[in-house]
DNA sequence: TTGAAAGCGATACCAT
DNA sequence: ATGGTATCGCTTTCAA
């Protein structure tokens, strides 16, 4: 019966102590320290002090019940070991921090059955929305529950997403190429169901259909779009096949496609920018240090975590729900070494 | 007065609607959902019906607020986007979720300022437990809160800690570079209060002294320990001071610092391992699509998360609390081709 | 402005 | 084995 904690589970002491304390009423000492509600400022003053005297902190779970919300929001990634999301992460974390949220993480795993345990677990949870990037192209949210999609977006629009400018991103990049004096290329993308992997495909598709480029011509100027398996070893595996007969540049659309890339053309005695060019999409640090620097498509991903956070906050203020938007940001294209200028002579088209 | 929710924060359905349902008391609804207690087999399938039926979910905040625990987790780390740390994290997350935990995750930003309001957002959810990746080596965790530190620990052993044995193994890899024949060694490290930064430079020093290199010498066998900022200009501006006096070999204790002497190399022309080996540490998935691949010393990041957690658990599982201890797991150097095999001749001591 | 009291939803104790 | 009930700590009417 003494005022020492049973247990570390315990709290401290409870708003009941802290009113007991400051000789008012638990209401009272409620709305002092919640800050709701009228309360005089001298009354104010003894609760608060009071608190601090007793190192009195709310307790979540019972503001969560009473409140009907938990002041949590749960962010599900494929992985949360890939620095292409935690770019985004962390300024969501942060953001999310500054409004009152904590952020619980799951992990999908990449599979729709991790994608659905993540979502038990956010439910069980009940946490206030979710930040989500989506595995399943058509998978849709529980209804009912704010989210905003991260990255990807499903098929459907069931909620808003917030996305790099995917197509107009590679189609830059891949404009650039073609103005360096490329006119055989090949582009590598991942599963094709993904958004992200659509919307690549499109930008490098439109900027070498509108140079004129042909798909699949047996000779420049053209263009091939090689689909695999989204890792290095898919990147490497895909030179390995169109290696026989060589663009002169190839975009590969994830890091992890650089990557294989770069291993295939290490492990070929091909040298970069020399022998073949690169282009590559998100720019993960060592881009910039890798002799030649990797010229490159950098989605906004700090300002897309940001703009999530920012979004998910405005969907759970609202009562009712908001229209679903696609809210595309713009990237940039950083252009380092591994893209070579060919000199301007020859060809068929040399008019001399 | 329907049954629709009035609102999406309201729960679908309660215990009561449940055990109503099932034409049972909430005691015995509770207990059979919730698996302690005796009920009867026939009666528990009747609920898990009804509970099915209704889509029941437990509400994690009464819950919390009853058992006087929230079953989540927290895991506070320097910054949410650095691969270091989700090596961990990702299998610290799953070993937790597999254990019925969620994980809360805060960023401290590597201040003092920013470990402090990490602790508070920790301490004002109620998490049963931390993972703590310390900034402050002086720190210590709030009394009565499980804690496990990972990664690095703190100056007094205020909590069990999961680190790797970084010593024994930046030994190893120095090692590695005596036997190639390098008697002309220095080590880059950072911020020298850090538990990690000094354990791999006593590993490196231990390693150079049994050799019988001097520390400071002005030429061979000798080595040097230079301290700087743990970053990629950090690293650069370091080679940039050694210079004028190259050595034949450097250890970059951290993967910033491998980058900041490749981004270096690169500028001066200078080529790797022709004209300076280079050793580092941990092991991003480019130290081995880099031509040459980086020699590293690998801390097992997976097994260490997977330790935190196990260790997390039991100490939460315990009523009293345990015994603090520091477990030292061992990593492994990886060969690769950035350290030069120096041809056994020149030198004092040939004797044909 | 303030205090009293009614829940929020689940658990666990105590009879039955 | 089961049902009722007190309880966790807080917010929020409702009167005063």
């Amino acid at each position: 019966m003494s005022t020492i904690p049973a247990s570390r589970f315990d709290p401290v002491s409870t708003l009941a102590d802290v009113a007991r304390l400051a000789g008012v009423g638990v209401g009272t000492a409620s709305r002092a320290i919640s800050g709701n509600g009228y309360v005089d400022v001298e009354t104010r003053l003894r609760v608060l002090e009071a608190a601090a005297s007793l190192g009195y902190r709310r307790n979540a779970a019972a503001r969560a019940l009473r409140e009907r919300r938990s002041h949590v929001v749960g962010l599900m990634l494929p992985d949360i070991h890939n620095e292409f999301y935690t770019a985004s992460a962390a300024v969501l974390q942060s953001e999310l921090d500054a409004a009152g949220y904590q952020l619980l993480v799951a992990s999908t795993g990449n599979s729709i059955d991790g994608e659905r345990h993540a979502w038990e677990t956010m439910l069980d949870r009940q946490v206030d929305g979710v930040v989500h990037v989506p595995v399943d192209p058509d998978g849709a949210p529980p209804p009912g529950l704010p989210v905003v999609q991260l990255n990807r977006h499903t098929r459907t629009a069931t909620a808003t997403a917030v996305v790099s400018d995917d197509v107009a991103g590679v189609a830059e990049l891949t404009r650039h190429l073609i103005d360096a004096g490329h006119t055989d290329l090949v582009a590598l993308v991942g599963a094709p169901r993904l958004s992200t992997s659509d919307e690549r495909a499109t930008g490098f598709r439109r900027a070498a259909d509108a140079a004129g480029l042909v798909e699949n011509a047996s000779a420049a100027p053209r263009y091939r779009v090689v689909v695999t398996e989204f890792s290095a070893d898919g990147g490497a595996e895909a030179m390995e096949r169109v290696g026989h007969d060589l663009p002169t540049a190839v975009v590969a659309l994830s890091s992890r496609l650089v990557m294989g890339v770069l291993r295939w053309a290490g492990a070929c005695g091909l040298r970069i920018p020399d022998d073949l060019s690169l282009a590559g999409l998100g720019d993960p640090e060592w881009y910039a240090i890798w002799r030649p620097g990797i010229t490159t498509f950098a989605p906004p991903l700090a300002e897309m975590g940001r703009r999530a956070a920012l979004e998910l906050i405005a969907t759970i203020g609202e009562t009712n729900a908001r229209p679903t938007t696609t809210i595309r940001l713009a990237g940039e294209v950083r252009k380092r070494g591994s893209v070579r200028i060919v000199p301007h002579d020859g060809g068929s088209n040399c008019r001399t």
